[in-house]
DNA sequence: TCCACCCCAGTCCTATAGGATCTGAACATG
DNA sequence: CATGTTCAGATCCTATAGGACTGGGGTGGA
């Protein structure tokens, strides 16, 4: 993420190398997400190139490949000759369906999971698990990025351990989405301790190794997580 | 995807103007896209920037727009500093993977575009297992080349007409695989009667109205597509 | 014979420049 | 006051140029 300051390398290193010479497309990549995850760039705003460029002060053609990368994030949508435009929000529609989607990915993405599952690989689950109980839960977005990070770990690794590159695929293509979702609202973390309990069920049916088990815990969560966030959205 | 003629536009248009102006990149994009399926481009093979631009005579920047947006299909991996590649052939336990996803989604979404099925989305997907019967299945790839597009809308209908566009993304995260694995082995289409038999069951299943039989016969088809497959491969 | 070094072509990556188009505001006109 | 026009700025899009790195081939020396 931090990127090295490629002219600061001191003269002592043998080839002067530096550690990992990162393509500036990249850094504006990141910096995009970031912008878009803190809610900086609010929903339906356009993001010129040429403004951007200027901001982040490079020249517009890696602007112009971030954003193409982006675009199939589901993030920013683009209209030829037109620009880039940040996507527009959730709606209650737009949530129920992700569910949906949800609901048919990963408790299958849990069953495989399952079979497969190494020491190793449990190790890490209980650790997002911990670092989601140990997460500051402040109202504002820096405050609860953290949680957010730490579930979205938790559900990524259990898609990336099912050794299928298009479940994981699949389950990227919702991924990107699904942080975003808590901004629909903005009310913030309230289920906090429900979905702990949750993760803490997913990953002891996991550890238990029955992959009927893992599936039903699995499937449970994401039915609790759409009953609880309808539960809390804004009338509207 | 048809063009609308343009006969109808009066001749008093100011000359010169293209009816509709298409960005290069995008003009980039189509062109790689059917080289990777074309199979002109082989799996492995280094797809350079500066090569690209002067072949289809651009300048490298819409080229390296178009790679970035089909680095996300799979079909090219890109290595920082490095370049891009077309992504390696099938093997398979990629193909297995591949069915376990297609296993996971499609019936979901015959059972949910059953549900919401009008008049209109059932003609589209008549109109495209007819196009199956009829499309020629020779041996090169030109040939069935209208075999697998039939094949892939039908899919393709089918998510759309979940009206979840989610589901249409987890999808679409698997659909330009979904052509690829054909060349795996090259042994082209053997099994089209058959393929042809389950389609128009999926299609009964849906005109009946009854989602639990809409899903099973997609399931059922996804496994035989598998089990075929499978059998058809070269020992290797 | 084998190894080290150098040169060069190819490539990726970024910056810069310029053409074409669109937007919006100021201005003129009925 | 309403409407059409003009013009300047912003923006998108593409081409071109140059820096940095890589890989291969040739040359000279051990």
């Amino acid at each position: 993420m931090q990127l090295a300051s490629t002219g600061s390398v001191p003269e002592g290193r043998p080839a002067g190398r530096p550690v990992s010479r990162q393509v500036l497309a990249d850094h504006v990549y990141e910096e995009l997400l970031a912008s878009l995850m803190d809610g900086r760039l609010e929903p339906g705003a356009a993001v010129s190139i040429d403004g951007t460029a200027r901001e982040l002060d490079v020249s517009p053609t890696p602007v112009r490949e971030a954003l193409a990368r982006l675009e199939h994030t589901g993030m920013v949508r683009r209209v030829a000759l037109k620009g880039y435009r940040v996507a527009p929000v959730f709606t209650q529609e737009d949530f129920a369906e992700l569910m949906e989607a949800r609901l048919a990915i990963e408790p299958v993405n849990a069953r495989l999971a399952c079979a497969r599952l190494t020491p190793n690989h449990l190790k890490e689950l209980e650790q997002a698990v911990v670092d989601l109980k140990d997460a500051p839960r402040g109202p504002s977005f820096a405050e609860f990025r953290g949680y957010l990070e730490a579930d979205e770990r938790f559900h990524r690794l259990i898609a990336e351990q099912t050794g299928n590159q298009f479940m994981v695929a699949a389950y990227a293509a919702l991924g990107g989405q699904i942080q975003r979702f808590r901004l629909f609202g903005g009310v913030g973390i309230t289920d906090a301790d429900h979905a702990i309990a949750e993760h803490q069920a997913v990953l002891d049916a996991l550890a238990s190794g029955d992959p009927q088990k893992a599936e039903a815990a699995m499937a449970e969560h994401v039915r609790k997580v759409r009953g609880r966030a309808i539960a809390d959205a804004p009338a509207d």
